[in-house]
DNA sequence: CACCCAAAATTGGTCATACCAATTATACGG
DNA sequence: CCGTATAATTGGTATGACCAATTTTGGGTG
């Protein structure tokens, strides 16, 4: 292991060691930790210096340590491995799917509103995706559309259905765009899934969702931005129309 | 206090006893008390056992217990008080923006990609006041926009040009949206803030900016949906124009 | 009786130490 | 030189103790 981080910094020991402003001590350390990745002392994959070390380093006991790398472990920023070390890493997602998955359950979201956040992000998602789609990915596109249409079994259609907003968004080249939706796929209320399987089942309601989805591509394909827009909005509106009246 | 929880469900003991699924103790603990906040059992306000009560009801060490209600704080699920209590608390917005901090500090998220998914949530919150904003609102619009022509110093049209998004975003009554534009606002890198000033201290491009803000406003005045879209794609396009060549 | 205040009990915050469990490094034997 | 058994390292958990803030209790006082 060559990748050790040899040296925390002192001057952000030393504001640990009085405890100086009523933080809790576990909340300094972490605060120290965030500095030093700010300032590009600690890069992800490095390992962390073993606990016992830490615990020295800042005067403290290594159960603050520990509730300090805890609460790091829950943002994502590194992850403890028993019997090696503890390594930053940048794996926000999880986290973020922790918290928004703890705000829907703690606020009692409202699933239309859910839908609207998510109808925000694929909307600009698509825009993207006319400036940025190659070939490629608009012929991958139109397959989709096509097994789509020929398929009879809901829960296949609407696998292709996921498939076909992932790559829409993957084309829009927006990294956080991209990891959002991811999320809000994770997070996405039970609620929300079946009524949508609901509305589905209905042949009439998976017609009207085909043509869109072929306007969707078709728009796509055009580069037409404005064309493009139209069709998202509509895809939208289908389940929200039903969303609403729940 | 009356509010106390008596039964953490016993069967969610029972299978962090065992430490079943090679899981970790703390996250076994989380997952319970998750599962207990879905299924009603525990409600935001509610004070938690005491610590030392919930070690031995897991049958598990204080230590454990601790590291498990530290992750719940930063998750913002729960706040410790001392000498009183561990509060469920619905104050995920905290958590979020730590988590969204990291993600950007970890990611090198490059600024234009932030540019755009705070765009998609504020189009959308637009075409959502379109549809919501009431005549009172509107008004208030109006004065901040006058207000900003008014006025000379550049520190002072920011704030008000603030003011003017956060009462467009509060008029899409979407509170997802909202607080996560609230959150951006927190996360904004530095970056884009300096960007942001130094544009519009160039009195032509202030002047730009001014006209697109009255546009903006009339057109959400009008109710007219692809008006403001067009107004506030303006508006983006021209940040975004010199985020891009940066 | 109602109110206020000091003492006691409760409860989270931190520490030190010990031991377990998984991984990694080392040393030995082929 | 390689592979394997053993030792050392390192995170995971458990105890028990004590500190610090809050809450509760029980008198004492008006």
């Amino acid at each position: 292991m060559d990748n050790n981080i040899e040296n925390i910094e002192n001057n952000v020991v030393k504001s640990v060691e009085k405890n100086d402003t009523s933080k809790k001590t576990y909340e300094a350390i972490i605060d120290s930790i965030k500095t030093d990745i700010m300032n590009g002392k600690i890069k992800p994959g490095q390992k962390l210096p073993p606990e016992r070390e830490l615990a020295k380093k800042f005067n403290v006991s290594r159960t603050s340590i520990r509730e300090a790398l805890r609460t790091l472990e829950i943002l994502g920023v590194i992850k403890s491995v028993q019997g090696s070390g503890n390594y930053i890493t940048g794996d926000v997602e999880k986290s973020l799917i922790e918290s928004m998955s703890m705000m829907f359950l703690l606020q009692q979201i409202d699933s239309l509103e859910f839908f609207q956040f998510r109808e925000a992000l694929e909307l600009k998602a698509a825009m993207l995706a006319v400036q940025n789609i190659d070939d490629e990915k608009i012929k991958k596109l139109e397959e989709l559309v096509a097994k789509m249409g020929e398929s009879e079994d809901e829960a296949t259609r609407s696998a292709l259905d996921k498939q076909l907003h992932d790559t829409i968004a993957a084309a829009s080249k927006n990294s956080i765009i991209i990891q959002i939706l991811n999320i809000l796929s994770e997070v996405i209320s039970q609620d929300i899934k079946e009524r949508r399987s609901e509305i589905l089942s209905d042949p009439k309601n998976a017609k009207r969702l085909q043509r869109i989805h072929e306007e969707m591509v078709y728009s796509l394909k055009q580069r037409d931005a404005r064309a493009t827009y139209t069709a998202f909005s509509k895809h939208f509106d289908l389940i929200a129309e039903y969303i609403r009246t729940s």
